[in-house]
DNA sequence: CTTTAATTTTATCCTTTGGTAAAATATATC
DNA sequence: GATATATTTTACCAAAGGATAAAATTAAAG
């Protein structure tokens, strides 16, 4: 992954980088790589602060000071994967084309959100976490730069809405509603693994999943 | 709340309790409530791991030593929280009865979600927590009590559809996505804040939201 | 091959945290 | 109101956890 240009949240440059100079070393970006992965699937587990350094170094398979040799701290930490996950998080909203007839927009918008689910689970994961939290550290990033995204795409579903193309809708309900269900799949994985011993890994529960939710939904949204 | 009868979590008789004789004298009954109460606050922004004694005591208003004498560990306090949450949380499911319609029913139990969504959002957020970490307490409970319940349901929804009352969907889908739409208001209610600012204990964004949860839902599955 | 810079390890520090012991205080019962 | 019991407080402790310093090692550059 690391996708992480230019994202809104506090990256005062080389915040995450302990002070040396030539970036980028084959070493550096194989490390910070492997240390993210580990403490996405950390946090995810514990949460910001259930999540513990030892752990994280543990599964990245170094010792405890080296990470903190890539990344000065767990809040820097953090913050990195943090920044990582919601860009990837928010990239299929802003392709909410109202060019495009509602029908075959939302239904590619509900199919990228359940590949977002299949794709990366454990990232989510952590997002759940940090919202569920209170978000503690992504509020600011929600109250402007999502706030302004989901306004604008509500802006799209209403113009659908009045051209008489989709049933007569909330906008932000309906977005909310397509969040809910489709990160249900990630975020709730060992509920539905308990229920029916099936996970998106599954290609076929996976297809299942997919089309089962977009009938229901939209059925209820078209006109 | 505190309802708690014969919950099929771990619950040794007095595993909970330091070991005192007379039980549920007065001040037993008030301080067990405010701790659990408290627990349920700092366990739902910080997860079993991230949460601590010393939070949940000030927040009890209580010393750390004396909230240990009425829970006698940090896990039995969890414990107790996840007892009284599951149970009221299972409650609305059992209720669905094949007898009646289907509308009224499963329009019932969206009514029932939602309310809990908003009598007891923490709540919410504490069992969301534990799920999301991958259930480490509450696993058996799920593979077990849980997956009973919703095998019997799910058995009510698709004699529903055979009548031919119901669309053809699948009722473990069905039922999740109720779950998910529903419980989303309480578990990420931060970021609905920080789209909308509004939370449901606003009794008109209650009511539109319920309604709107429903028209989508009932519209989907309805023949 | 050196020399220099980047990376890793070892040892260590201070704070937080779950939990205990025992003394002190309050409450109830006779 | 004296005695027994329940509750609360005070003083600790050992382990865990985030972080730093400095030595040791490895990789890169000339």
């Amino acid at each position: 992954m690391t996708l992480n240009q230019g994202f809104p949240l506090p990256a005062e440059p080389d915040a995450d980088r302990a002070g040396n100079k030539r970036r980028d070393s084959r070493i550096q970006v194989r490390n910070r790589e492997k240390i993210l992965e580990a403490a996405t699937e950390i946090f995810s587990m514990y949460g910001y602060r259930g999540a513990t350094l030892d752990q994280i170094a543990e599964k990245a398979a170094m010792s405890k000071p080296n990470l903190l040799y890539y990344f000065s701290s767990k809040e820097k930490l953090y913050l990195a994967v943090l920044r990582d996950i919601l860009e990837i998080w928010l990239q299929p909203l802003k392709e909410l084309d109202e060019r495009e007839s509602p029908e075959r927009e939302i239904s590619a918008y509900i199919d990228q959100k359940i590949r977002f689910s299949q794709l990366y689970p454990t990232a989510s994961r952590v997002f759940a976490n940090e919202i569920v939290a209170g978000a503690p550290i992504l509020k600011p990033v929600l109250d402007s730069y999502l706030r302004d995204i989901v306004k604008k795409k509500a802006r799209v579903i209403r113009k659908w809405v009045k051209r008489g193309e989709l049933a007569d809708v909330d906008p932000y309900h309906l977005i909310m509603m397509i969040w809910a269900v489709t990160q249900h799949y990630a975020d709730f994985a060992v509920q539905i693994d308990s229920l029916l011993g099936k996970s998106l890994d599954d290609e076929k529960f996976y297809n299942q999943t997919r089309k089962h939710i977009k009938r229901i939904l939209m059925r209820g949204i078209l006109k």
